[in-house]
DNA sequence: TGGGCGCGCTAAAGCGCTTTAGTCGGCGCA
DNA sequence: TGCGCCGACTAAAGCGCTTTAGCGCGCCCA
């Protein structure tokens, strides 16, 4: 109905088991590796794959209880929210660049909430669909690591606090990447330094909200963390209220470039300079960061590599390997970019 | 192998047969609401379904030549730079969204080039790995729609002119909205327009440098089109170019939003103020543009609703439904910001 | 009263591959 | 010479679902 088949359909097994004069058995057996072929055999089923042009049906195989070649991201956000931010879609490039070189593909899904969530990997689970998932925005006291263990699925975080759990995670310090930041600020001799947070749920952000309040106690930094859902218009907001405060912060910094950018429209319209007035940091780069002008100095890295990283470990969980309960990916490293600058009045 | 499986397997037809009383047969048919099963028969075995959690085996179903539930999207662009474009992020959501309210997956893969483009759609098609395709980018004498014809494979194209081909396309009318924008700066005066183009290879691309033109000669524009291959490079390069010219354009019109932030972080550079010195446009609007400053005049589009809408088209064609060979999306609708104003000079 | 028909249901085959349990022939060793 | 073993290969079952063929029963109509 879909569509006309083409006249002769595809070649199954059989088919180049009669070519090579084999059974359907030896053909299985020299396609997957295994002994009890000898080589002039194997040579000649091989040979007649390529003749015939055969490739496995998935579904075939999958049936038989192997793998599906696929992996599973599902994303707990708005569907519309995705297609702003950047680390999405450089992390899914990376994923895609790594996953498709094994010729495993990439499932996507955008879901509305952890319950929704954790449906998915149920049916996933159920329907054999994905051989493993990659999980994202971790939260304190997340149920999903516990859920994927429970279920079988064989499963890759992204963040985390760095300790050991019931599910690998591909760990980058944001602690450390955080602390630098605010020693770059301290060294220009910065004092009130505003933070426009992220989701305080999420453990990365807590974590940098954590950071930056240690760094502070040290340096003696006067820190303020307003807490936003990374949206634009919450960011703007945030930003707003730092400025009314009695003491303005002379440097502020946002836990993601989207939110960096609507704070420094803020500042314009505010009449506010950057880096004059106020300095600005993003704990994210991208390009937008880059484009803005002045560009913004930001926490940089290599997001598609990480995406990679991940790629690569999930592949490695689902093939029964080896992987550290956590592994560690490169801690993001300060770009200082036009947007950072010396305290207002102070030769720094 | 690869992990653990819960100690009781997952139920198979055959055990919601043995709960119901019926054969393995009489549950495909209830479950497929096929007729001959009596209603009391029906809503014991979806009552069995329900008590034992059952779920369809996607890779069984699949063996069976059924549907894959899931729908592919192969890109042939460099995978970083994925990242980097809103568009693609939004109409992946879109798509998504749309699809998943069906149950049926996105796959996602970038590859290098249109040929490796074709090799994924014979390779899912070998191993009925998906149901369908969403094809970008189209060019010129595209080989890909006669070659997914050829393998059966059904399809929806994004973009294309407007005729009707051998697969079904969604289409915007590029042309209309270009002209649309060539009416606005005409209005404010402006005479010298710059044009940093796309892709020329690509359809829309030329769709609309041509729509610019045939503007340009109504309305008396003099147009100046530089190409470029939709990186921020070459758009600053092409920027450039523009300015250097000896009549310096008074308006500019980028084809993409990440183009026309380039543009506008070299106008900056240039000591040029926009919209004092030049306008600029984006073709694309985004957040990006939004977040400039000032804002971007930028003809805007719903490209997550983009999304649906092909997501919509390409299940009707794999369910075999009819489909019009052109679907038309909305023309994008200009959004005049700040970013464009009156020609130097001149009272508007 | 009996033949035909249709409804509700079942048996069994088949989708393409993997895997388990062999079979067969040759070789080494006692 | 005979036994056992091993390497090379095959037969057949099975994965979970769909689908085709067909069965039996009650009903209607001649």
């Amino acid at each position: 109905m879909t569509t006309a088949r083409r006249p002769g359909r595809r070649p199954t097994i059989a088919d180049i088991a009669a070519r090579a004069g084999v059974s359907p058995t030896a053909v299985s057996f020299a396609l997957n590796d295994r002994p009890g072929i000898s080589d002039a055999t194997r040579a000649r089923i091989l040979a007649a794959v390529a003749e015939l042009g055969w490739r496995p049906n998935v579904a075939a195989r999958a049936l038989g209880g192997r793998r599906a070649d696929t992996i599973g991201l599902v994303v707990a956000r708005p569907a519309r929210t995705l297609g702003v931010e950047p680390f999405f879609a450089q992390l899914v490039s990376g994923l895609q660049a790594r996953l498709s070189a094994d010729l495993v593909a990439l499932q996507l899904l955008v879901v509305e909430d952890t319950a929704a969530e954790l449906d998915v990997y149920r049916r996933w689970t159920a329907e054999r669909r994905t051989d493993g998932v990659v999980v994202l925005d971790l939260e304190q006291d997340d149920p999903r690591p516990d859920a994927l263990v429970e279920m079988g699925l064989p499963a890759v975080l992204v963040g985390g606090d760095g300790a050991p759990g019931p599910v690998p995670a591909v760990f980058a310090d944001d602690h450390a990447a955080m602390t630098a930041l605010a020693e770059h600020l301290a060294g220009l001799g910065h004092v009130r330094v505003g933070h426009v947070g992220g989701i305080s749920a999420y453990v990365h952000s807590a974590r940098r909200v954590a950071a930056l309040h240690d760094a502070g106690a040290r340096l003696g930094l006067d820190i303020t963390t307003v807490p936003t859902d990374f949206s634009q218009d919450e960011a703007a907001a945030a930003t707003r209220a730092l400025l009314a405060h009695d003491e303005r912060p002379t440097a502020i910094v946002y836990d993601s470039d989207v939110a960096a950018l609507a704070g420094v429209t803020v500042l314009a319209e505010a009449g506010l300079g950057v880096p004059g007035d106020v300095s600005v940091a993003s704990f994210d780069d991208s390009e937008l960061v880059r484009l803005a002008h002045p560009p913004l100095t930001a926490m940089t890295r290599d997001t598609f590599e990480l995406g990679e990283l991940v790629a690569r470990t999930v592949l490695s969980v689902v093939r029964g390997q080896a992987v550290a309960d956590v592994v560690t990916a490169p801690t993001p490293a300060l770009t200082v970019r036009g947007s950072t600058g010396a305290v207002p009045g102070v030769a720094a």
